[in-house]
DNA sequence: AAATTGGGCGTACATTTGTAAGCTGAAAGT
DNA sequence: ACTTTCAGCTTACAAATGTACGCCCAATTT
């Protein structure tokens, strides 16, 4: 095995334990080098030979998220062909996605308002992507003006997102209750957007 | 000076103390009782005298955080017999809550979606609050049914929520930005709202 | 074949943390 | 006037953390 297949093995070793440690009671910031280094089976100094800090692991682990989420939507865009309703088809995605990936799901929404201004601006960016696409399908759909489109595409995403918060933790029954409501929402949106006055 | 009367006074002090140390760099998580007593001027031991540990001075501050909500609720209401737009108005005052109580809508905003159970269930029940009073109002206003009103109370708080945590870091300019394109989601829900077909 | 590079390790240290144990002195109760 | 209570203190300790330093040895380069 050549030195950099190693070497990109450990650092994806790292990654997976920092992943693998996340979950409704463990936010990154309560992540410790050393928790992290155990996991991954390597001593605490050889974290350093990939990463300068625990910071810099971390804003790795957000961009992997946002990379996730924009292969998810692209996901929610193939599956529209065979169906018709556009936002019912986004939201069961979406919550799809957040129970598959339900740590990654937590790092992006804790990390959105964390302490860290480079972590918040790092996620701002990756949901930024997800308001930008879906603010494009608004538009050609609808025939609105470009800021129109955007601001209902974040108005969107945002409930979306913390429809996604608060499906996390809850049973399959009420995970349904909360995606029939997020669709009530969405389209509560989109009829309003329509409305000439506003 | 009573005995009863020196007791509340440093548990005030205590309070205040963890409040003066949350800011956009330090989450709640994040504050050590060490660092806590420090502040309040008392020995760390001392702090067991008034909470058995972090989380029940936590679960003071949110309870705290959350009454003070309610007040600007209040507030907010009164405003309305001079002035026409709901929408405008709740949010405007909504900005200037965050504004002057920053510290203590970082502390509902982070432990929203927080690691500790208990935290997220206390700051969802003084959310709940705002949003049922919020649907309250609703109902009387558009004569809908009570669940729809929820549905719509709610997505409006997220949206207002949302808002608060972007202009929370935002120059006057461009909260100013934020604050039209909140009032402008929220008559695009108002008006959705009102369409028979969802 | 010899020299260099670099990932991984063990050791070590200064800090910070939560909290246990026990003392003190003034307020409250008798 | 006495005893009791109790908020606050000091001291103490074990655990965990980040990270500096230097060794090792296999992959790579010369």
């Amino acid at each position: 095995m050549t030195r950099a297949e190693q070497k990109e093995r450990t650092r994806r070793a790292i990654i997976n334990a920092a992943f693998e440690q996340l979950s409704a009671d463990k936010s990154f910031a309560s992540l410790s080098l050393r928790e992290v280094a155990r996991e991954a089976g390597i001593a605490p100094t050889s974290f350093y030979r990939h990463f300068a800090d625990m910071d810099e692991l971390g804003l790795t682990l957000v961009d992997e998220g946002g990379l996730m989420l924009r292969q998810l939507m692209r996901q929610a865009r193939q599956r529209l062909i065979n169906n018709t309703s556009v936002i019912s088809t986004s939201v069961e995605t979406f919550m799809e996605f957040i129970m598959r990936h339900s740590n990654v799901f937590r790092l992006l929404l804790r990390e959105r308002s964390g302490t860290s201004a480079a972590f918040r601006s790092a996620v701002a960016r990756e949901i930024q992507h997800f308001c930008a696409e879906l603010a494009d399908y608004l538009r050609k759909e609808n025939q609105c003006s470009a800021e129109q489109a955007m601001i209902q595409a974040e108005a969107m995403v945002i409930l979306v997102f913390h429809a996604g918060a608060d499906a996390l933790d809850a049973s399959d029954e009420v995970r349904q209750k909360i995606t029939e409501k997020t669709i009530l929402q969405l389209r509560m949106l989109a009829a309003g957007s329509q409305h000439a006055s506003l």
